[in-house]
DNA sequence: CCACAGATTTAAGAAAAATTTAAGATTTAC
DNA sequence: GTAAATCTTAAATTTTTCTTAAATCTGTGG
């Protein structure tokens, strides 16, 4: 992992590189502008701390530089204001967090690993859209659904069911419920609608008929994901 | 874990998402009311952090909403005012606690974990949905019971026999009230179909005929379980 | 130890719940 | 405006569960 850190405090810059070094981060460090961003665009970064240079605003031009250049690893601040404004002002022109000086090093270096955990988890996988259920995956944003790689179709009656039974996976869902739940309207008596709905989620899936995999049937109750 | 969060400014939303997903929780942020009450209803959300919105009022809205669904997750109010009657007011809508603007990030932070950690702990797992017997469990949500870590299959009666009883441990309870609750009709004499059915129960969770683990027979009267 | 009332077992038919099917209605997309 | 896709309805079918009733077993008091 290669850190840029970029500080006109000398001592500021040195102690931070120390204790990166000491987690075994590659260290890129700078003491002005000029020379951080030529190492912005020649080698490959992942990530960024930067002060923010009261006086100079350095910091703030080198984080904007980077996000102009479509780079989206984390970018952390170092500040000696306390002010939630200036932490408003910085986030707003893409940093990820902040630190006020003097910061403790435990806190730097958890707030890094933390950052970079996020970083490298959200470039790994489209997270927390997905659900996932014994090697069927439901993409809530581009509501997709993929069985074993293979992407399924369903309506959007189908998905909203799948849907709704997966985020209560585990849980029995009776067929009233189910009904309220995906058509915001009050359930009648004899309505056999969403079976036939889950007939057809299950025969998308290849469910074995008489042994569901994923949709399991509780008789009197309902239906559950698993 | 998954926060709501909601505020029309949509700095202090960044903000409090920042924080958030620093301390690596799964955040759903929404600038308007509009979205983040069909997020309510289609998300699993553990807690939501609103701002009251002084002139909107959508803060306390949301709120109201979220309470009348019976969700029971904490919910924190951000405002700038420090009136105490506003929190009086939110309070009475539901809302667990009260965070004033400017916040101290460390202080929304703590915040956060001191009511998620009271409300996992208490709707902990083994909560009121899970009842414990002797190496039974009735789970009343998944509808499932499983004896010694291997699930065993109740039809819909046999389940409620089951649970009747085990909420009722150690207390005998009369063929004649068993039908009568379970089956919520009035009971007639020389039925014996609550017998049949505890009979089957105990062919499931494998009882010794002649000398029950769970079911217990006592003579002229009725059944217990202990 | 016997009588007998209460409890259990058994199996088969009845009932209830879930599934399947297909046709017609509705919605959506072009 | 039409065709295709999707949804709903209703009836037939299948599956599972429940009830009934008769035969059998068991504990209790005389």
């Amino acid at each position: 992992m290669n850190i840029l850190v970029v500080d006109d405090e000398k001592e500021i810059a040195d102690l931070v590189e120390l204790y990166l070094k000491n987690e075994n981060y590659n260290v890129f460090k700078f003491y002005n502008s000029k020379e951080a961003i030529k190492c912005i665009e020649n080698e490959k970064i992942d990530m960024a701390i930067l002060d923010v240079m009261i006086d100079g605003k350095d910091g703030f031009e080198i984080c904007k530089i980077i996000r102009s250049k479509d780079f989206t690893y984390p970018v952390i601040m170092l500040t000696a204001k306390i002010d939630d404004k200036d932490k408003i002002a910085g986030l707003t022109i893409g940093a990820d967090d902040y630190i006020t000086k003097p910061f403790n090093p435990l806190e730097l270096i958890a707030r890094v690993k933390s950052a970079l955990r996020r970083y490298t988890k959200y470039n790994n996988k489209e997270d927390k859209n997905i659900i996932e259920i014994n090697g069927l995956q439901i993409d809530k944003q581009k509501h997709k659904c993929i069985l074993y790689d293979k992407e399924i179709e369903l309506t959007p009656i189908e998905f909203d069911i799948l849907l709704y039974l997966a985020n209560k996976k585990g849980i029995v869902v009776s067929s009233e419920e189910l009904f309220e739940k995906v058509w915001k309207e009050k359930y009648f008596d004899s309505n056999n609608t969403v079976m036939v709905h889950i007939r057809r989620i299950r025969e998308k899936l290849h469910e074995n008929t008489k042994n569901p995999k994923f949709i399991k049937t509780v008789w009197g109750v309902g239906y559950k994901i698993e």
